[in-house]
DNA sequence: GTTTAATTTAAACACATGTTTAAATCAGAG
DNA sequence: CTCTGATTTAAACATGTGTTTAAATTAAAC
């Protein structure tokens, strides 16, 4: 073949799209480059090592999304007082962007967030906290704010457990919509996902604490 | 070495405590059977192969699990209408159980259960639906009967977030744990967690559609 | 004690993986 | 064009994987 600068983004679009429907470990160097039709050493030539090319598909919609995400939070938060739907609601529109951005980019995202978070052992979660920590802290401090009958220590874990469930849901979605659909003639797009989960979200990071 | 009739259970012992920790496919034969400290063919001579394996591992606690779980489900629906809170609490007993069978059984079990919905790509999911089947619908009736405003479609994906929210808290309840400890001062064990995730999930489930 | 079947063992097998190498090819500057 | 550095390419490398094999060993039945 002859000579393309394209090569980084080819192995990048190929990857992401396999790493978001196997995870990470099931998707081999060989099955990446044979997608994107270019030579199996290029992967190293270019990224290095697999390590670094599943850190490079994470970060290219990282730095598409988180800024957009805080920006939407922020802005939010100017207004009044905001409800805990409405903050989690302002993530969507930063989210479906991503489509612009790449066919099919929201599931992509959030499917690549799933497995990483699972897959690496802690590692993700150090990553995104140390890259967007700043973008991050905009949202809960939000949430804080929007429940403020939560202690922190509370909140601390139900932030966890939101994570968790979006992690999970984006993880399987795939499996889930494809049930769905066989069990219920239910079709849901990405979307329609993300639109049932934060009701959901909310009413559980608000439940008053019982002391029993 | 001698010959040892519990080849089997060692096997079955070393392997759960890996592919909980580290995935299944992250977890090779040899690692198993250099800390069970077999031979590494006795795991193709006992299961076959890995995947049988891994059924293996997680039939031996879904049998234990669902029926005591399911019984509870079916005790606690004798009395007058639980709520839900009721019915997810009737689970931890069943659950604690699982630490008199093995130690950090709770937790070995739940995250075994993260890991196979996440990897098996829907297996794990039909296994359970085939073979213990029964059970789960009791937990599902009781669920359906107790926030009968939920349509069934919609009750689908919230058992789902459900299970996502207590299958990825359990997966990184350790590290939680720590950074729960160190920033608030708060010791949890396993069955803390397990308390503080119910009204969450309740809550979740619970919470009235919105028709937007 | 001998025989028989079950189990354990070390070794090899066949294949897939990420990575490296060195030569070939390309693009752009002088 | 010529030269230079970047890129692509095919091949090999080193290692790890699940599985199979056949002999050695064990336990139990007769």
């Amino acid at each position: 073949m002859a000579n393309r600068s394209d090569t980084k983004t080819r192995i990048l679009d190929a990857a992401e799209k396999l790493f978001a429907e196997r995870g990470f470990s099931e998707t081999s160097l060989r099955l990446i480059t044979s997608k994107a039709e270019v030579n199996l050493a290029s992967v190293n030539y270019h990224f290095g090592s697999k390590k670094e090319l599943i850190r490079a598909v994470l970060a290219r919609y990282l730095d598409r999304f988180m800024p957009e995400a805080s920006d939407a939070v922020v802005q939010l938060n100017q207004g009044s007082e905001p409800s805990l739907n409405e903050i989690f609601s302002s993530l969507v529109k930063p989210l479906l962007e991503l489509n612009k951005f790449k066919a099919d980019g929201t599931r992509t995202f959030l499917q690549l967030l799933g497995r990483g978070y699972i897959e690496s052992q802690g590692h993700l979660r150090w990553f995104i906290t140390t890259h967007y920590g700043e973008h991050l802290s905009e949202f809960v401090k939000a949430v804080a704010e929007s429940a403020p009958h939560i202690p922190p220590a509370e909140m601390f874990w139900r932030l966890h457990f939101t994570l968790g469930t979006v992690v999970f849901t984006m993880a399987s979605a795939d499996a889930l919509t494809e049930i769905a659909e066989a069990d219920f003639n239910e079709h849901n797009d990405i979307e329609a996902v993300i639109r049932k989960v934060i009701p959901y979200l909310a009413a559980g990071v608000a439940v008053p604490v019982t002391t029993q």
